[in-house]
DNA sequence: CTTGACCTTCGCTTACACTCTAAGGTTTAT
DNA sequence: ATAAACCTTAGAGTGTAAGCGAAGGTCAAG
């Protein structure tokens, strides 16, 4: 199939498909005379992986790593795919952390102001920003 | 007091202490006549409050938001701050959702993995990526 | 008189993932 | 036959956020 087919059935638009092969993550298996790009059902799948492992929140590198794997299972151990998995963990863990911080300081910013009608002199939102 | 003063008393550099005066944060009270900038008291009280608006998580852009309510009180009211940090707030909250969703299934990928030596022939992290 | 602090302006940085442009060649439908 | 739709390449541009660096010049203190 053509690039534009593969687009079509994978979801991923003709442009990001040779962006992808620029940086590696998915080439097309074969070319037709007229230099065009020929995708073949495994490159589908392929596709469709690369497609769920950006769901799963994995950037582009690490996918790439993770495609590795997949295409050459036998030279490759599962602790790899593990580590990938348990490093994105952390990394979300951490962020998730940092934000409820933030999130528990505004609250407390918000809880205590009126957020009425009245003049912003006696804020405690600005007050509380004022404060030593 | 001079921008090497003000710097070092509200520690934010120099150099973007002219960064927030080019973006309308924060300007010298006055210059010279050599033109240099020469910060007020007043200037130092702003400079710290964007220092604890940016602990809070809010971007500069918020920041600036609440410095013009802080500069002109009489003319703001309460419910203009209150909106910006409940704005924040639940921003922030979107944002762990998302997050703990990827949390969550990547972690479901992890709990089946055996994480070995073993070929990664049946990992299940790659298994589960590539199933349609 | 020298050295360090200050001034301006412009462009670069980091990070990620695209997205577009220009200029040209190919295929398909009418 | 011809126009629309498709394909190719390299390379540049986009967007976001918050700065940083360097060049080239002025100013002040010891």
């Amino acid at each position: 199939m053509k690039i534009s087919d593969l687009a079509e059935r994978s979801g991923i638009s003709a442009h990001t498909l040779r962006y992808y092969e620029k940086t590696g993550l998915l080439s097309a298996s074969q070319r037709s005379e007229s230099n065009y790009r020929i995708y073949s059902q495994d490159d589908l799948t392929t596709a469709k992986f690369i497609k769920r492992s950006k769901a799963c929140g994995f950037s582009l590198a690490e996918t790439a790593t993770l495609l590795a794997i997949k295409h050459d299972k036998s030279q490759h151990i599962c602790a790899e795919a593990k580590f990938i998995t348990s490093t994105k963990i952390t990394d979300i863990t951490q962020q998730i952390t940092q934000l409820k911080q933030m999130q528990k300081t505004l609250q407390q910013l918000e809880r205590y102001c009126c957020g009425g009608q009245e003049s912003a002199e006696f804020c405690s939102i600005i007050a509380a920003l004022e404060k030593e």
